[in-house]
DNA sequence: TAATATTGTTTGTACATACAAATATAGACA
DNA sequence: TGTCTATATTTGTATGTACAAACAATATTA
């Protein structure tokens, strides 16, 4: 009976996936020594060199104060610096930053790929693009 | 670009979702003070009274030191009670445990319309199912 | 121009979760 | 029986995330 509730909770299996997924993550970005979102961050960085952290928290769908967590953390790494300019933080990429480029984008598809073997690189993508769509209507996103 | 990499990656849109789903979850337990995963635990000890905490973990799909930190916060509220027995630490409910079991139901019946309203209910249940079964396979709990 | 409102960021605090090591008990077996 | 191993739980510590309040800078408007 409580299994029943769980299969048919969505804020159950949501959170579930997303742990199981997270300890893939990290156990693949270990080898460069950052956290995934830390990953994603630094990619942002890279396509938009001054990114604001407002842009950043919007992208990554995260609240400012866990930007600014995040961001701290990366400072400290050297991997990033930030320029104060106004009200706004911008961020750049160091050269220690920018070096990471290829590995991260590495452990992506080799993580894509390690869950890809498991679920059907099909079926994973699919099911990955429906996550996405899902929590933008969640969010109100997206007109009905 | 980076958009893309989000899109398409699991642990990216999982989490997300988690994200989200947790925070309407908690909106809506807040009316009976409990956390989300405090309202699945009261129900599994309501199943099975004198439930171990190791099984608590297996159904529940958290480490056995978060269950032993959730459970300090349950007895601490009085809704909960262990009873050592050897090594095991068995859980039952108590009166006041009991008594939220009418009010959790109803809670999770109107957190699942909820969503269902934005996601359609079929969609979302599909969906949850769906979830539910990814993370099996991801864990090796379902061969092939 | 002064007062007020808005916006972007940071800080203090809290929560859920996990890992690794420690502890305690039970079971196996020599 | 005594020792070793396996199992269940707890403890110490760390991480990621968020909310609310504080702060700082900009924009608006009276």
């Amino acid at each position: 009976m409580l299994d029943t509730y769980l299969k048919e909770c969505l804020y159950f299996t949501a959170n579930r996936l997303g742990r199981v997924l997270t300890k893939m993550a990290e156990d693949e970005f270990a080898s460069c020594g950052l956290a995934p979102n830390g990953a994603f961050l630094l990619m942002a960085v890279y396509e938009q060199e001054g990114i604001t952290q407002k842009k950043l928290g919007e992208m990554l769908h995260l609240q400012p104060s866990t930007v600014t967590r995040l961001i701290e953390k990366m400072i400290g790494r050297s991997l990033i610096y930030n320029q104060v300019e106004g009200r706004l933080s911008r961020i750049y990429s160091t050269d220690k930053g920018k070096a990471l480029q290829p590995q991260i984008q590495q452990c992506w598809d080799t993580l894509r790929d390690r869950y890809g073997a498991i679920l059907g690189i099909e079926d994973g993508d699919r099911l990955t693009l429906e996550l996405y769509k899902a929590s933008d209507r969640l969010e109100g996103k997206i007109q009905e």
